[in-house]
DNA sequence: ACTGGTAGATAGTAACACTGAATAGCGGTC
DNA sequence: GACCGCTATTCAGTGTTACTATCTACCAGT
């Protein structure tokens, strides 16, 4: 995908994940799959993992364990109050830095 | 301003601080002002001076020393074909980035 | 001399995504 | 029943990045 999405990730990695769960719970390797069929092509399994376990530790998500029929428990995350702050507090962010951006977009070509 | 947006930043201040050179050239501290007036309140000094050392590196830009009237040489910095080339991928992932961003944020609200 | 504003450089730290590998359960095939 | 493929999670190590804090340096006005 290139090194630039890579550093972009950094930080908004963490908004799209959160965006996901407000949309409806999912586990881990879930989330991953739907990042690649979004287009987010190499997004390394590992990474997503990454993310949750540091949501968990934050307090952001509630995680319940699941059977799975096809393998190994799963571990559904479901986003809590805490985590719907966060996530709110992250769309601000964004809105910010897209509005500078875009300032600087028409003026610049 | 939060920790949100200093990891946002993170692969995005490259992209706001070439796309400032686009607009025309500029010096470190120049461009440090600039972002400060545009809202980025709290971008550290020596963050952009950084910045600036890795695109000359890269090759991104050209580098003119010119006297100052009120301190230290300036070095003036100036956007070459390579770092036009180097935005315009910034540009194209920001615009990937976005879209998918947008997409969960009217389903999951 | 001293202060304040301008201008740049740098060593150390923390956070984050990636890489690569390991572990583990289940279904199906040979 | 041994192997393979798919599902699912975990973890140690690496590189990149922005921040912090500090230092150097030049000039003007007091």
């Amino acid at each position: 995908m290139g090194k630039q999405m890579t550093e972009m990730l950094k930080g908004t990695l963490e908004g799209l994940v959160l965006a996901i769960l407000a949309v409806r719970s999912a586990y881990g390797y879930e989330i991953t799959a739907r990042l690649r069929e979004q287009g987010f092509s190499d997004i390394a399994e590992g990474t997503v993992y990454a993310v949750l376990v540091r949501f968990e530790q934050k307090g952001l998500v509630d995680v319940e364990k699941v059977p799975s029929e096809k393998g190994p428990p799963r571990k559904v995350y479901t986003l809590n109050p805490a985590g719907q702050q966060y996530l709110d507090e992250f769309w601000t962010s964004w809105r910010f830095l897209t509005a500078q951006l875009e300032k600087l977009h028409e003026g610049g070509s």
